[in-house]
Order: C-alpha cells, then sequence, then structure tokens
DNA sequence: CTGAAAGCGCTAACAG
DNA sequence: CTGTTAGCGCTTTCAG
C-alpha cells in the first residue's frame, strides 16, 4: 500500500489500480502526525518575521506563503516583535516540529535566536543578511540600491541633500546608506551631518518627525533619500503638512515600493526589492537543505530597481545603478 | 516520568526533582509528532486570511498571532487568494496536522470549504460571520457602526451623501451598508440610487476610480460613506486629485481604523473594530472547542467606536452610536 | 513482485 | 506511589 502511495515504480498495474480505488472509497487520508514520526519530517516552515504591521512583511509573507503552498509545505508564523515569538519558534524547533526555518529580520543582535534554530534545523536568512553567519542568505543589492538613489540626486543637481536612516544593526539599512553616501562622496557631494538622522525604529511617525526637523533647518535639504517607505511616507506628510511642495522644492526618495509608495497621496520615488523572486529563492534553498540534495552554503544578491514616481521631477532622467 | 512532565499530583518530591534534573542535563525535549500521533492534537491552528496585501489583515493576523503563541500554539496561514491555498487547508486538515481553524473571511460562498473543514475540526469565524453556519462566530457590531456613520452624516446636516461599498458576500459589508442606510432613512435622507457605488473588490484604486465618479456628478455628494477604509484612502485620494478640500466640501468617513488611517496625508474619520478583543475571543472559543471544555455554539457581538479625525469636520458633534 | 512485522517516541492504562 | 507495557499510523525492512 505505502509502495503505491510513495509511487514506486515495481508495483503491477492492477493491484496499484485495487489499491487506489479502495483509497478513494474509503476517504483514506495519511496521518501527518504519524509520518511525521516516522520519517521525522512535519512539512511545517517557520517564518520569523517582525511588525505585521509594517506593510513590508506581510507583501514578503504573502510571497513566502505562496512559494510554501506551492511546494506543499505549511507556514507557521511568528512574530518576534511580540515578546514569546522567538522563544515559542525555538520551542517549536526543539521539538521537531517544524523542518526549517526561513528569517527575515535576522541582525548580529539576534544571534542567540539564530544559533538555537540552526543547531537544529537548516535555516535560511532572507531580506536581511548576516555577513559572518553560516547558513543560506538571500538579499537584494541594497548597496547598489543605495547607490542608485545617490546618483540620481547627484546627477540631477541636487545639492543640500537629506538622509533620514535607522539602526544599523539590520544589514538593509546599513548597505542602503553606505552605497547612498558612497555614491555621492565620490562625486564630491558629502552631505552635511546636520542633515543626517538617524531615527530609532521604523514608522511613519518617525519619519514624519525625522523630516519636520530637517525642513526646519535654516538650510533644509532639497532632496531626502529615506532607507525605507514608511519612512518616505512620513517625510512625505512632514512636506505636506509644511506646505512645502513636492518635488518643486523637494525630492523624496524611499525604499522598498510598498503598495502605498505607489497611491497618489505619495506618489513615491523607490526602489523595488524582487520579493517573489526573493521568496522563491529562499524557499528552494531551504527545501533543498531539508531534503538534503544541496550542501554548500549560499548566498544570493538579486537586483533591485529604481521606480521614478512624482515625488522626484520624473522628466529627470534616471542614470543606471552604476 | 510522563507523571512528572503532565504535572500530576501524587509524586514524590525526590522523585520529580531527580527526573527534572535529568530532563535538564540531557536536554530532552517532548518529541511534537509523537506526542501528536498519541494525543491527536499537534497544537497548529490554521488561519485562512484572504489579500495579506490589505492592511487590515495583517493587523489581525498580528492579534492572533499574540493570542495564538501566548496559549502555547502555532499559528499556520493561509491566503486563500491565492488558488492553492483553499485545498492547502483542507488537505492540512484532513490529514490531521491542524487542530482547528479560524476563518477572517468566511462569506456564503465559501461553505464548501467551510463543509470540509468543519467536518474534521473545530472551527471558528472571526471578522465576518454567515448567520447560517453552525459554529462560534465573534464579530463586531457593524451595523452599529454603520448606523452611526448614518446617524453622524443625517445630524451634522450632510444631505447628498453618498455610498461606496462592495461585495454583498461578506457579512460586514452588508451589514455596515444596512446600518448606515437604515440610520439615514430613519431620518427621511434616503441616498439617492446615483450616489450609492457598488465596487467589485476592496482596494485603494477602486475607492478612487468610484469617488471620482462621485465627484463627476452634476450634484456631487458631500459626504461620503466608504465601507473600509482601503475603498476610503482611495476616495480621498480622488479628492485630492480634483483638488476638492476635505472635509470643508467633502466628509469622508472609512470603516476598520487600519494604520494608514491615522497619518496626515488621509486623517480618516473611521469606525474601529477591537481587533484585539476579536481575536483574544475567537482563540478562546476555538481553544474551549478543541479540547471540549466547551459545547454550544456561540456569537459574540462586540461594540465598535466612531473616531472622529480631520476628515469630517472635527467640531461637529458625534453622536452616539444609537 | 507482494504480505508481514518491526519500531519511531509518546501517553494512558495496568500491574506491582 | 512507581515501573512496565500496549499501541497510536505510518514507512522501511525482511520474508515469502
Amino acid at each position: 500500500m505505502s509502495r503505491v502511495l510513495a509511487g514506486h515504480p515495481g508495483v503491477q498495474t492492477d493491484m496499484r489500480d485495487r489499491v487506489l480505488s479502495a483509497i478513494r472509497d474509503l476517504g483514506y487520508r495519511p496521518n501527518a502526525a504519524a509520518r511525521a514520526m516516522r520519517t521525522s519530517r512535519t512539512g511545517n516552515i517557520g517564518v520569523v518575521a517582525a511588525r505585521l504591521a509594517n506593510p513590508l512583511y506581510p507583501e514578503m509573507l504573502q510571497a513566502l506563503s505562496r512559494e510554501l503552498t506551492r511546494a506543499g509545505h505549511r507556514m507557521v508564523v511568528w512574530d518576534v516583535d511580540d515578546d514569546r515569538g522567538g522563544g515559542a519558534a525555538v520551542d517549536a524547533v526543539r521539538s521537531g516540529g517544524i523542518d526549517g526555518v526561513i528569517f527575515t529580520t535576522a541582525t548580529a543582535e539576534t544571534a542567540q535566536l539564530y544559533a538555537t534554530l540552526t543547531a537544529q534545523v537548516p535555516v535560511v536568512l532572507m531580506n536581511r543578511a548576516v555577513p559572518h553567519w553560516d547558513c543560506d542568505q538571500v538579499e537584494s543589492d541594497n548597496r547598489a540600491g543605495g547607490r542608485a538613489v545617490g546618483t540620481y540626486f547627484a546627477g540631477a543637481g541636487r545639492r543640500r541633500i537629506g538622509l533620514i536612516t535607522g539602526p544599523l544593526a539590520p544589514s538593509t539599512i546599513r548597505n542602503r546608506e553606505e552605497g547612498f553616501l558612497a555614491a555621492l562622496d565620490r562625486r564630491g557631494h558629502g552631505i552635511d551631518a546636520s542633515r543626517l538622522i538617524r531615527v530609532d525604529h521604523f514608522s511613519h511617525a518617525r519619519g514624519l518627525e525625522a523630516a519636520t526637523r530637517l525642513l526646519e533647518l535654516a538650510s533644509p535639504p532639497d532632496a531626502i533619500f529615506c532607507v525605507n517607505d514608511v519612512l518616505a511616507l512620513g517625510a512625505r506628510d512632514a512636506a505636506r503638512i509644511r506646505d512645502v511642495p513636492v518635488p518643486e522644492a523637494l525630492w523624496l526618495v524611499g525604499y522598498d515600493d510598498i503598495e502605498m509608495a505607489s497611491w497618489p497621496a505619495f506618489d513615491l520615488t523607490t526602489v523595488r526589492q524582487p520579493l517573489t523572486e526573493m521568496a522563491a529563492g529562499a524557499v528552494t534553498l531551504l527545501l533543498g537543505r531539508i531534503d538534503g540534495t544541496r550542501e554548500g552554503r549560499e548566498r544570493v544578491l538579486l537586483p533591485n530597481a529604481l521606480v521614478v514616481r512624482g515625488s522626484t521631477a520624473r522628466h529627470a532622467h534616471a542614470p543606471p545603478p552604476d
């Protein structure tokens, strides 16, 4: 019987038919728990996310859900913003209830959690990378994305350039910031320290506050890069409140291309991450490691694209991401 | 051993200590699959959602995640917008891999899916209810919410009232619409058919299109109720594009109080659903049914609250939801 | 090529 | 109060 179900090659045709029809007649479904016990494989994949309220993560989860479902796996979600989330993930993994984990919010600061998980099951980092960790990692080229924005600003003659950035722990932020500053530096347009604001977390409110401070400077910026869209939407609202015309008096660029960026209220120029490809890559790597068909660690770096909208002058030519 | 772990009452103190220390020394973790096989309980709770990209659902999932994690359960998410989502849910449930399911997007049209699931495990409906289905249901009082908006409009002297609504399958929409129209009717302010638009799905783009059509009428509305916030944000952008001042020339009210509603770009008056309480209620009901401590079906109806912001005149007195 | 049996790790029931 | 055992439903191995 199991031979039929497993698609074993050497089985008589009439035998197989008999078994299959019996399966249908009885409405037989293999029991997941028994199978899991025997094979020590549950089909459950954990996804560690944070701040489901931040629109980027739902979009990431949706992409992951699609890929995992397609591959016949279940997606178990933990929110590490919730204090219990990390502990719950560790419990589930240590009890063998999870075959592998996709981390979307890893930083060096979550090393403890990572270490515990990876000791038990394959782990793949998606979105945020951590250089020294020994696991598969899928990210987009945030440095190139940052560079593209810097080049864009410099090439368009923006000179009083502002930057709203955040904690350096996430590789995404670090790389975007570095790429952006490097591109400006290379053209001799270093940014003034007074026009760099580092917020403590990523939210619309923080973006609004930071941009307000920049706009209150004696010499306010003529362009601001926000290291992600949530901040940029807040910055756009700051300009709105102070009646600073965008893009005439202020260019604004974000990062991620979340859905709201394209809404007329914001019409935000931003850098799009290839979420679908990232999710597909992460799932493929993880499943390959789980079923043992893959050995070495891989690092995937996907390209992303500057999406020019009305928060910067449309007519300005967007240079290629050098 | 199992007695200690299960917290069984009659066990010698020194015995328990010996066992516990051994557990600690060996780093023993009970195996989830074996336990699941023996008890036919996995600790996995399925959540069926849709359109994770619609901001209401992430907020709902976050609330559910918190409650389920707190209760020591895992949250498995299916996106039924993905064609495979429904089938995957059924498979998981029929193989015994899931102890119970929370449905956040049920309508009479998903009867097939519901029937299959509920035949196998306890099911709780959250957010959307379906009157004739025999299962626990947790919703907020959408009818009262709709009434509150109608009363608010009528009491504030709005007379050319518009409604942007959607498919009638979800109970939430049906009830909001009915409550709204009933409240207006009662005050003799039925709305003109030309000012009612029914969109085919809920998105910013649809809200924008619908509102644009309303604003192009010879006698455009002086107030529009959108049955959810995503539509309302689109409508707000329609007004922005046409330079219709809000709230001076147009009042706008949404429903759900998603995070973006409070952003300055929208500053949207809306009706807040008590998501945390709804999630807590749904989880409590489901777990109670799973462990057999509860028998009869329950229907929970939670109150919600009109949140007045700048898209309607702040000074106008918001009447109680009658 | 097909039938029979062992055993995965746990819990509940039973014997001491 | 504690030690032992049967058996959950599957897959894999071993006999036939």
